[in-house]
DNA sequence: TCCATGCTGGAATGGCGTTCCAGTCATGTC
DNA sequence: GACATGACTGGAACGCCATTCCAGCATGGA
């Protein structure tokens, strides 16, 4: 085995798409948006560049790939039947998309680039298989919740967009602001940085900031996914 | 006139940095993100980096500037008394609050490229002029909304994120996807795709392509809005 | 045995953001 | 009217980037 293995790879592991990709993975993740070069790619691989150019279109391919695979490993954990429920109480389809929403959010908030890419990627090709495969997700539950069918379309592109959007923004949050800051200096910069706004022009504002000191992201996302989810309910009711 | 003009300024019109940004915004609106370079930018200004370095901190900061600026100046026109309403019917905040999201979506169909900079620029610094100045805006008439202010965070960063969200994602679908396709082959192409995929893992993507084709972008955005905004209202009671 | 083909990586290219710096001009001072 | 000052300019250069070119390698089939 040993020696087939050997015979057949050039190196101690044949280099792959996979492997060029999960690579630009960990480099995102590591060193974030600006870190992922070619020249790295190539250090870490211990290779050259037109070794990955075979594999790989450009760079623009590989950061979607590497977006797709991010995504697609997200949506892949969600409790589609829910087996190890306590038997008999099936997961409501609210409980679900919140489930789903949850696990993207988790997934941008693990891989921050994904934020910027996803922006990107998605408006700039909805053909690819990362919008479909979010929208898919969602929509079973969405008709699931009852709601007609003249209305899917709109339904689920407005949740799909509120996730994203959210989740987004919230995701450098969490990391910190670029700085060595953690989470809480962080929020606490910015509340200062908010109440110290003119008076006038940003009342609102100044009076709310408080409220961005102790706040826990999660719970948030989830609040605004519940009043997205409570006005279909209203706008759809399930009995009609 | 013309000689103190002409004796108090080095060329015909000086170098400064709102006329920079303003060469960078049409730039930008012209050739799309990746057209703004400082060497595009030189050439147009006639000028050279270091007069433009002068000005100008990086092209970061330089991008922020122009964020900033069409922001601004999306929210100013926003209808805040409404003073050529029929007299004695101001709008209502509901109809405010989607005045100022249209506002903000038609902004990003006007810059594609505002799509892309909100995400990485909310994200990355929500200290900066935009994200305070849009919150505002939402927030004072999430409060007139008859909200709790227990929930006015929550309630307007909400908002927030779904109205970025949306405008984000349908920015570019306006626009062609790159190519040369006008808006209906566009839509078309997509929802060919969409149709083609496969039949078990896309069951409800595959059922609803078909609504993709003859869609209305601003519609369907102001419907989400409507969406949270009824969520918003069932939540929480405006007689409660 | 030898060749075709899939695959590799070092060297080279052109464009980018950014920096450096020698210079220019309006202005204030005497 | 001469001169120093300091804001401002723009050409040349630097280092890094994505991308391309190509001479070579290993391997499976003839």
């Amino acid at each position: 085995m040993a020696t087939r293995t050997r015979r057949s790879q050039r190196r101690t592991e044949a280099l792959s798409r996979e492997r060029i990709v999960e690579a630009a993975v960990e480099l995102l993740d590591a060193t974030g948006e600006g870190g992922l070069t070619f020249r790295a790619l190539t250090e870490r691989l211990a290779t050259g560049p037109g070794a990955i150019y075979w594999h790989v279109e450009n760079k623009d391919e590989l950061l979607g790939a590497a977006t797709e695979t991010v995504v697609a490993a997200a949506l892949a954990v969600e409790p589609t039947g829910a087996p190890d429920s306590p038997a008999g109480a099936p997961d409501s389809p609210r409980d679900e998309i919140r489930a789903v929403a949850l696990g993207l959010f988790e997934a941008i908030d693990e891989h921050p680039w994904l934020a910027t890419q996803l922006a990107t990627h998605l408006s700039r090709s909805p053909w690819g298989s990362v919008a479909p495969r979010i929208f898919e997700s969602l929509g079973r539950r969405v008709r699931a919740l009852g709601v007609p069918e003249g209305s899917w379309f709109v339904v689920t592109s407005a949740l799909m967009h509120y996730i994203l959007g959210a989740a987004g923004q919230n995701a450098a949050n969490a990391r910190a602001g670029g700085g060595g800051l953690d989470r809480d200096e962080f929020l606490d910069a910015t509340a200062a940085a908010w109440e110290e706004l003119d008076p006038d022009d940003y009342v609102f504002t100044r009076a709310v900031a408080y409220q961005m000191r102790g706040h826990d992201d999660r719970e948030q996302f989830l609040a605004g996914i519940d009043l997205v989810l409570t006005g279909i309910a209203a706008t759809h009711p399930p009995d009609a």
